[in-house]
DNA sequence: TCTATATCGATGCACTTGCATTGAAATACT
DNA sequence: AGTATTTCAATGCAAGTGCATCGATATAGA
C-alpha cells in the first residue's frame, strides 16, 4: 500500500478547501441576487447547449456528475417551476427527454452575469493568465 | 462587471469535477472498508493533533469549514459512538471543549492506512513530484 | 449597576440526499 | 418464442443539511 507524500496530501486538502470556499462564495452571490443554486444552472446550461435543447437524464447525470435519484428529484422541482419539461423518448418507453423551456432559457441568461462575475472574482482574479492555464491543465488530470 | 475568461471557467469547472470525483472515490474506499465518512475523520485528526486532544467547536468549525449547526449534530453522532466527549469549558459556561477518546484515537489510526492509500491512488499517482508541488501551490491561493 | 448587544451551542422545521428497491420496458441468452 | 438479465426513472424511508431561532451566558456601553 503506497502512502501519499506530504505534497500529495496538501493537494488533496487544498483541493477540498478551495472548492468548498469558492463554491460557497459563488452560491452566496447567486442567492443574494435571488437566483437558485448552481445545480439548477448546470442543468439549464447543459440543456441550452444542446442544439435541440433536449437531453436524456442519463446524459445530464454523466455530464454533471449527478446521482440518478438526485437528478430525478431535481428535475421534479425544475419542472414545477416551469424551467424544463419531460417528454417521451422516441422508441424507448423506459426513457425520456428533458427539454428546456423558454422560461428556463431566460433564467439561464439572467443568471450568467451574476455567476460569471462571481467566477471571475473568486477564481480568475487570483491568477495570471499562464497560471490559469497551468492550473486548468493540472486539474484536468483528475 | 468583469467576466471570466474561458480558461478561468475551465479552472472552476475542473476544480469542481476533480474535487467531486476524488472525494467520491475516497469515500467509496472508506465505506468499502466499513469506516465512517471523511467528515468524521477530519474531526478526529484535528482533535488528535491538538496536544491535549481538545478543541472548542468553534476551532473545529473554522479549521474544517463546518457550519455551526452541522458540527453540533456531527458531534452528537460521534459522541454517541464514543469517539469524542464534550466537557465544560473552564470559565465560560456557554462554551465547551470537545475531547477525543481512546476509541476515537484508535479509529483514526485504523482509518489512515485506507484513507492514505486512497489519496495516493486518486491524487498522488496522477502527478510527477514537481507537478504536485505546483498544483498545491496554485490551489493554495484559493 | 443595569440594560443592550453579542457569542455560544442546540434544535424545530422544511428541504435535500443517500440507499435500497420498485415497476416498466428493452436487450441478451437458449 | 420464452425466460433471464439489464437498463431506466421513480420513490419510501432514514439520515443529513440549511435556515431561523432559542435559551443561556458573557461582554460592552450608559
Amino acid at each position: 500500500m503506497q502512502m501519499p507524500s506530504e505534497a500529495t496530501q496538501d493537494v488533496w486538502i487544498r483541493l477540498n478547501c478551495a472548492q468548498r470556499r469558492v463554491k460557497a462564495s459563488i452560491e452566496a452571490a447567486l442567492r443574494e441576487a435571488g437566483f437558485p443554486c448552481l445545480d439548477w444552472y448546470g442543468v439549464l446550461l447543459h440543456l441550452k447547449r444542446d442544439e435541440n435543447g433536449r437531453l436524456s437524464p442519463r446524459e445530464i447525470e454523466r455530464g454533471l456528475l449527478f446521482e440518478q435519484y438526485n437528478l430525478s428529484r431535481l428535475l421534479d422541482r425544475m419542472e414545477t417551476e416551469g424551467l424544463v419539461r419531460r417528454i417521451p423518448y422516441p422508441g424507448d418507453k423506459r426513457r425520456q427527454l428533458v427539454e428546456i423551456t423558454e422560461r428556463g432559457r431566460d433564467l439561464q441568461k439572467r443568471m450568467w452575469p451574476v455567476y460569471g462575475a462571481a467566477i471571475d472574482r473568486f477564481v480568475g482574479s487570483q491568477f495570471a493568465d499562464t497560471e490559469t492555464e497551468q492550473l486548468a491543465s493540472l486539474l484536468g488530470r483528475l
